[in-house]
DNA sequence: GTCTATAAAGTGATAGAC
DNA sequence: GTCTATCACTTTATAGAC
């Protein structure tokens, strides 16, 4: 019992202790030592379990990463079911993108604070370095949300788009890692419901500039009469976007 | 001669070693042995000429942030004499903040990809770990732009624009950290054109994004006949914005 | 699955000769 | 101002006992 358990219980110790640690220190500045005695195990421990420091690392972003990029793909799946070969508003694709975020953070034994930092970090010191099947994971969400936004604003230029979507993704980026020092910038009183505040705040805020130059109302697609729901999908060659 | 120009010039390769080193694998792990073998001097060179490692770290991003500051300050002041205590275009608020960025890459004897992931570099993984005296310049500059921003857009809630600013310099870093991966993403050419055009692509999704939910036309403030010039400064406790 | 012991290489920093 | 030599650690990783 205590060695079959313990066993499992280990992994998951220093997967959680790991996890802590990259969030405060970053992920390349802490030693496997400081995992391993953080989580009550013994040095040899990391090794024995992830083969290496860098299969460590692998497995908590992809613990992290994984099941956001999946909710991001279910949800737009969804919305897309809904239109039914109709664009999707602007507002809900967004919604699609980053609130799996939020989902993955309350689901997360981390502190909300340590989380976003987690994750932020992730996103901009680990740029290139992602394990292969998140990588992929990427693409395919670049690819789908593109083609998306693309259904959703007919009349912008595709180059003009993926800029605009990067722009939307830095936002994006910047308040998970600056979150806490922008909240203690502006009232100091936190908690959860600011989190869903900021959340509507950066929709709207890349909403408009995702739309900006378009015609058409805000929440309706300037030419909603588009009807060819599965042409031939376009190769996504390397696509970015976290 | 050769003895007072070597030291000058050793002092300046080292700089110049680091800054490749550090654009191209992080402020963190990059060995003092790497700086000093790139810049053909000794190992004891960075002890002697900056103290540390630590010491050549601060001068880097000194070097590279300092002068950007400076200029973002000098384009305000510009502006705002310009309009005589009327507020300032957005538009142009936002390229007084983002173009001295692009002065300094001109100004680097960096490539425009390293200088663009070495700025990129400093603007995510050194957040809270400045130099002071570039510590206090953020401030300053996040003080005066805030309240810019705030005079173009008198009808957006403080709390509000703080955030939508956070967003903006979000895009803007995250376009620099990423900027070569989203130019094969879209086309592959590039050159010295294509910044400028990104340049103008990031300030018309911030306005947009700033402007957000304002009133007036897109290029007029929306309450023109507000004057008080000089007011009370508020008090910058602690602001930050990259 | 966990432990100790240890290998093998790397780290920043400095004393002291030149 | 530059050099060599070296200190005092820390790093990841592994072999082999239990």
């Amino acid at each position: 019992m205590t060695k079959i358990e313990s066993g499992a219980a280990t992994r998951q110790r220093l997967l959680e202790a790991a996890e802590t640690l990259f969030a405060e220190q970053g992920f390349e500045k802490v030693a496997v030592r400081d995992v391993t005695e953080k989580a009550g195990a013994n040095v040899a421990a990391v090794n024995y379990h992830f083969g290496s420091r860098d299969g460590l690392v692998d497995k908590v972003i992809e613990r992290y990463i994984s099941p956001v990029n999946d909710e991001r793909l279910a949800r737009l799946d969804g919305l897309e079911r809904k239109m039914a070969g109709k664009p999707v508003a602007i507002e809900e694709i967004l919604e699609a993108f980053v609130r799996p975020f939020l989902t993955q953070i309350q689901r997360s034994e981390l502190s909300e604070r340590l989380c976003f930092q987690l994750i932020g970090r992730m996103l901009s010191d680990r740029v290139g370095k992602m394990p292969p099947a998140v990588e992929m994971q990427f693409q395919i969400v670049a690819a789908r949300f593109k083609h998306a936004f693309k259904k959703a604003l007919p009349e912008v230029e595709e180059e003009d788009l993926v800029w605009r979507m990067q722009f939307m993704a830095g936002g994006m980026i910047h308040a998970m890692t600056m979150g806490e020092m922008v909240q203690r910038m502006t009232q100091g009183a936190a908690g959860s419901p600011t989190m869903e505040k900021t959340l509507s705040r950066l929709i709207r805020f890349a909403a408009a500039g995702l739309r900006q130059g378009s015609g058409g109302k805000p929440n309706e697609p300037s030419n909603p009469s588009l009807e060819e729901a599965e042409k031939s999908e376009e190769i996504p060659q390397s696509e970015f976007l976290f």
